[in-house]
RNA sequence: GCGGGCGUGGCGAAAUGGUAGACGCAAGGGACUUAAAAUCCCUCGGGCCGAAAGGCCUGUGCCGGUUCGAGUCCGGCCGCCCGCACCA
């Protein structure tokens, strides 16, 4: 006997408790059905799981649930990116230590993952702070060295003083740390660097082979790499005018065709020519200073004025000996991009424009604008960067722009000075290389060695892993292992002197960038993988999370994955062949009269929407309806996961996720829908129920033949079933879920005849297993109890996916809409394989036509098979 | 500034160039009930005609275009969101 109210509380923990048993999610590799790779982003254990998670992980628990049931031998792991600053943050804060901290919130946080109900392998589970997984990393690095993929270079680091570490480029937001928030401040420090601007062109070139990823995303990275092409460009300098014995300046420039625009050189504050040239004139070295003192925050730059300096340094022009330019040091020229130095064409650049105006060195304008006599053109306060033909520059004049840069560029490819040419062709990358340098403790140690008589030298390889010390203290800012007693005090592996530990260790987005390829063999004690295991598993064929990745994880698992094929630790070249970036879960915001914010969970709702009003549950007052906005602690907008456990179970939660918004949006956490889930799967729960009473008198055997009613229950089930296994497919999840509603609908109102005709008995059985099977990827618990009252003995999650009847969901007669002059006027019933003439016909005798027309004759009528007809009038 | 995306009922949304608003939420009405919850049924873009059945007009941010036919394609605006941003 059925109980009337489905109990998840009581249904979940079972059902995973018979999962767990039965192990039915734990993945073999020697399997031999073909292989499918489902992964989510994995989580930073930061001690209890958010509703992004929950929707995060419901996506890929679908996919992989439904692939299971496909037949395909189904790859879905589930680990920890466990190293990090927040583990560093509390044991400052609580006097926790963050291995403990760190593994409490595993622990914690993999039960609430369990109480989902995911089908994740557990038996594959990783975590990035054990030394099991960062010896392999370790491993990976030295063999880097190896292969030329690593570099220590001093260089200009972005310095977060919160934090008080280094951070990449790609971690700096608007100026500040991607962390901390705070400013970023410039320092000279020497930094490992992994060299990811070897692969440039080729995680440029690889984008457009990427057709399962975003477009968005690949956009996003392959203006983040920034190719130019242009051309290196050495001018002579004036041997009177400059300091020492400097006779040249190198710049790069994409514009070459304005080259007789040009007015003026610029050179960046740290270029070494600005340098020397400071030594002798001690206001350019204040104004140099001055610009190093405003650094590079994006907020300055935003703001601050072009400011140059003369240095009297003259530069000659490349055409023309007698014609000399001035060599300013300017502020807005960047050391690291290109030469660190450019010539100023203002009539066709912007900021060129703003810094001429300023120093009053005019403009020629170059390229004239189509249907603009050139008389006619002057430039002001905006400069023309659009299409054109050439003027005012000798033998380039009436050329095309790009005749004129191929003009320039062949005759100065071929002009030598000292040997070498004076130009030459050069493309340029915006990316510079990840420094993975991080002043930090709980990170992995880099397993280098300084000595003063060897240099830096690589740790043995017998002797990996390097593992971080237990015993550090955090009552002072900095990094623990530097000030550690004994950690860092090494005898130097080729002389066996004294030597000194490498104290940095390496930044978190390393641990993340090869994750997914430990876990196809994480038992492999002697290699970061085995790779022809790898190889058969990789790449990810459904990798699932935040577009807040789209630069930074997934750019710098693109390199690792080159780089491990260089060293011969995988076989491929990209990681991530289908990529899904969801949307974030948002909710309204309540805001208590002194301006505190109230959580969701502290706030009752009145009245109907349009006229709602909000009010602490606590005391009656009233709160102001703010925006809503992601769930943030900030603005105390979240809903706790456990809570909606608790209260409605994982299966609702999980159907609500995937419900109303489309996957890649936002979606709106709201009671009301939360409680329309819970009623749906109470709804299912009955409807199954008296399916299975009516199911009872179904014969052994399918009918010979099926009444009106059961063949319009079984064309639903199976029109249900070939729409959900393509919206599936396509992660259209929340359309899925329409359909299942709709068949629902249908399932219900047939169920409620009662009738117990024994053709009609089998179409609800049929109906009704279809029905759960629909369901299971979604609502896996409810699935299972489903499953077994409808009598079956195996698991819902292990039965196949059913094949929908195509022969039924072909009508022999199909009723189009007519239009008349593109308005629908009537509906016709015809064969479904009528001729257009017989459907003509048809129509034109519909009375409904005749009113229409109104007496005109129709000029044309317009068949589309199996569509729509339309009369032109 | 550059690049990209989006704009459909009260709300979340659906719609290979082919009946706009499927499906869900909210709301209103009704049934059942001593009552409530739960459940079930009906209505639900706007306007107009009709007792009703039904019919007509209008409608996918705005203006144009292509087409027998446009939410969908093209051009131009307006608004919102996101990414990048002194990259030569």
């Amino acid at each position: 006997m059925t109980q009337a109210r489905y109990n998840a509380r009581e249904a979940e923990p079972r059902w995973q408790k018979t999962w767990d048993e039965r192990g039915i999610f734990a993945t073999r590799n020697d399997d031999p059905r073909p292989k499918y790779y489902v992964l989510e982003m994995f989580p930073y254990p930061s001690g209890r799981i958010h509703m992004g998670h929950v929707r995060n992980y419901t996506m890929g628990d679908v996919v992989a649930r439904y692939k299971r049931a496909r037949g395909f031998n189904v790859l879905h792991p589930m680990g920890w990116d466990a190293f990090g600053m927040p583990a560093e943050n509390a044991a400052m804060e609580r006097k926790v230590h963050p291995k403990a901290w760190t593994y409490d919130n595993i622990a914690a946080m993999k039960t609430q993952l369990k109480s989902m109900g995911l089908s994740l392998d557990w038996s594959r589970e990783i975590a990035t702070c054990d030394p099991a997984y960062y010896r392999h990393q370790q491993k990976m690095f030295l063999d880097f060295v190896r292969a030329g993929l690593v570099e220590r270079k001093q260089s200009k680091v972005n310095w977060d003083p919160v934090d008080q570490t280094v951070l990449a480029n790609e971690q700096v937001i608007d100026g500040r740390g991607w962390r901390s928030g705070a400013l970023v401040e410039q320092r000279e420090l020497t930094q490992w660097f992994l060299k990811i601007t070897t692969y440039a062109q080729d995680l440029l070139d690889r984008l457009d082979t990427l057709d399962r990823w975003p477009e968005k995303v690949r956009l996003m990275q392959k203006n983040w790499i920034g190719r130019s092409e242009g051309l290196l460009l050495r001018f002579m300098l004036d041997p009177a005018t400059t300091p020492n014995a400097e006779s040249e300046l190198e710049i790069f420039t994409t514009r070459p065709d304005t080259l007789f625009g040009a007015k003026f050189m610029a050179i960046a504050p740290d270029h070494p020519l600005a340098t020397a040239a400071a030594k002798a004139n001690p206001a350019l070295a204040a104004f140099i200073a001055e610009c190093k003192r405003q650094g590079t925050a994006q907020e300055v730059i935003e703001t601050a004025e072009k400011q140059g300096f003369d240095t009297g340094i003259k530069a000659v022009h490349p055409f023309d000996p007698n014609w000399t330019l001035p060599v300013y040091v300017a502020n807005f020229i960047l050391m690291d991009y290109g030469t660190g130095a450019i010539f100023g064409c203002p009539a066709h650049d912007q900021r060129d424009l703003d810094f001429v105006n300023k120093y009053g060195l005019g403009n020629t304008p170059v390229v004239c604008p189509p249907g603009v006599d050139p008389k006619d053109f002057v430039i002001t306060d905006a400069a023309y960067d659009g299409d054109g033909r050439m003027i005012n520059s000798r033998f380039l004049d009436g050329m095309t722009i790009e005749a004129a840069k191929e003009e320039v560029a062949r005759r100065l490819e071929r002009e030598t000075r000292g040997n070498r040419p004076v130009a030459q062709r050069q493309v340029n990358f915006r990316l510079r290389d990840w420094g993975i340098s991080r002043q930090r403790y709980w990170g992995c140690p880099i397993p280098m060695i300084h000595c003063e008589a060897c240099g830096v030298v690589p740790v043995p390889e017998q002797d990996l892993p390097v593992v971080l010390p237990e015993d550090v203290s955090f009552d002072k800012p900095g990094n623990p292992l530097d000030r550690h007693p004994t950690w860092k005090h090494v005898a130097c592996p080729q002389c066996g002197g004294a030597a000194r530990r490498e104290t940095d260790t390496m930044d978190t987005f390393v641990d993340s960038s090869w994750y997914f390829a430990r876990f196809t063999d994480p038992w492999t004690t002697s290699a970061p993988t085995d790779v022809a295991v790898a190889n058969r598993w990789m790449p990810v064929d459904q990798y699932i999370g935040g577009i807040e990745h789209a630069i930074l994880h997934l750019l710098y698992s693109r390199f690792f994955t080159r780089a491990m094929r260089a060293t011969g630790h995988l076989g491929l070249d990209e990681p991530f062949a289908g990529l899904f970036t969801q949307g974030m879960v948002v909710h309204e915001t309540y805001r208590k009269k002194d301006g505190a914010w109230a959580a969701p969970a502290e706030v009752r709702i009145e009245g109907p929407e349009g006229n709602r009003r909000a009010f602490l549950i606590d005391g009656g007052d009233e709160v102001e309806i703010g925006a809503i906005e992601k769930m943030s602690k900030s603005k105390r907008n979240t809903v706790d996961p456990d809570d909606i456990m608790e209260t409605y179970g994982a299966d609702t939660a999980r159907w609500f996720m995937l419900s109303d918004s489309p996957p890649e949006r936002d979606v709106n956490w709201t009671e009301d829908r939360v409680q329309g889930a819970g009623r749906f799967v109470q709804r299912l729960w009955r409807l199954i129920g008296e399916a299975a009473d009516i199911a009872k008198a179904a014969p052994a055997q399918k009918p010979a033949a099926f009444g009106e009613a059961a063949l319009a229950l079984r064309k639903a089930a199976h029109g249900a079933l070939a729409k959900v296994s393509a919206e599936i497919e396509k992660l259209h999840f929340n359309v899925c879920v329409a359909h299942i509603y709709e068949f629902t609908n249908a399932f219900g109102d047939a169920v409620n005849t009662k009738s117990d005709a024994p053709d009609f008995a089998w179409a609800v059985k049929e109906a009704a297993d279809i029905l759960v099977q629909l369901f299971q990827p979604m609502m896996p618990h409810l699935a299972e109890e489903c499953w077994a009252a409808l009598g079956h003995g195996n698991l819902a999650a292990q039965a196949a996916w059913p094949e929908a009847d195509t022969a039924l969901l072909v009508e022999t007669t199909i009723t189009l809409p007519v239009q008349v002059n593109g308005k629908k006027r009537a509906d016709v019933t015809v064969a479904r394989d009528a001729a257009n003439a017989d459907v003509e016909a048809a129509v034109l005798a519909l009375e409904a036509v005749q009113k229409a027309l109104d007496g005109k004759a129709p000029k044309k009528v317009i068949v589309v098979p199996q569509r729509i007809v339309n009369v032109v009038a």
